[in-house]
DNA sequence: GCAGCTGGGTTTCAGAACGCAACCTATCCG
DNA sequence: CGGATAGGTTGCGTTCTGAAACCCAGCTGC
């Protein structure tokens, strides 16, 4: 059965991008996972419009990706921040894969433009993609991508 | 020295979605990496306008990540199909980990919608982040992002 | 006690991107 | 010659995005 014979939605790789995958999220994500939490902060580091962010961020706390925490600065009123919440935070894994993969063809001959460390012992951090026979896949892994048990007909 | 002080376009994650960070990029390539080789078929799996499927063609085979490949099937003229293309090989480890992360969190109750494998060995596939330290990081990794040589300070 | 500042947004409107459908064009077959 | 077909391009209307202005609540200084 070829694989255009099942519904390309509903495939996990679509239906994240569905969810984060527009030009923006990841990179609020991106910000929020290094400590800039809070909207102006976001706005002007990213460069965002600041309706597009507001809409961002309802949309992933929403989702349940982000969460709102209030805080109060003293002699200020409370206000709120955001932070990676539940789900959120496994999605550092795919902020990883990008900066790898641009790390390897993206980056000038000064280096990579960001490093990726273990908060809790400071090394470098790598992804590797492996089998379960136990085969280390390297950076280019031969796969094939089939229809699992929640596969559905092309409609 | 905070995170916001550096240029948010010069990351490697910055970088690698503005080349493949639309909504379409990543599916057309997921699909190209399944096998879906030719302009009609990614635009009728895809539902994606043909307008659109083409310039994002040329912009991938522009950029080097896909190879247009003259074939030829018997008793028709001659056409050509795309495939994956030097640093494109590698983009499905970014492919592996929104798949990863859509089959954990998104899922229904009947599984995963799509199953990846190793093509020599047909072995299940998945992703770990682990440190130079050889630390097991899991799927919520605590990590930092900080500058790298090749960052910038915010114009 | 009120003017101004600040964080955190919403509103408005123009311009870019997208989706749809129609059209074009080689080439091969009958 | 007249389809059929793969692989696009063109034109047009709708939706999404970006920039900038505006709003609002609460603190602070005067």
């Amino acid at each position: 059965m070829p694989f255009t014979a099942y519904d390309s939605e509903t495939c996990s790789i679509a239906r994240t991008l569905a969810l984060v995958g527009d030009r923006w999220s990841l990179l609020v994500l991106r910000d929020v996972a290094s400590g800039v939490r809070r909207f102006d902060e976001l706005a002007g580091h990213l460069g965002i419009a600041r309706n597009v962010l507001s809409e961002r961020l309802r949309r992933l706390t929403d989702a349940g990706l982000l969460e709102r925490v209030a805080y109060r600065d003293e002699g200020v009123r409370a206000r709120h921040e955001y932070r990676l919440h539940g789900p959120g935070r496994e999605l550092v894994v795919i902020l990883a894969a990008f900066l790898t993969w641009g790390d390897r063809h993206l980056a000038g001959p000064e280096g990579p433009p960001a490093l990726l460390r273990h908060a809790d012992c400071g090394a470098p951090v790598h992804l590797t993609l492996s089998c379960d026979e136990g085969h280390d896949l390297g950076p280019r892994p031969r796969l094939r991508l089939e229809p699992g048990p929640g596969s559905r007909p092309r409609p």
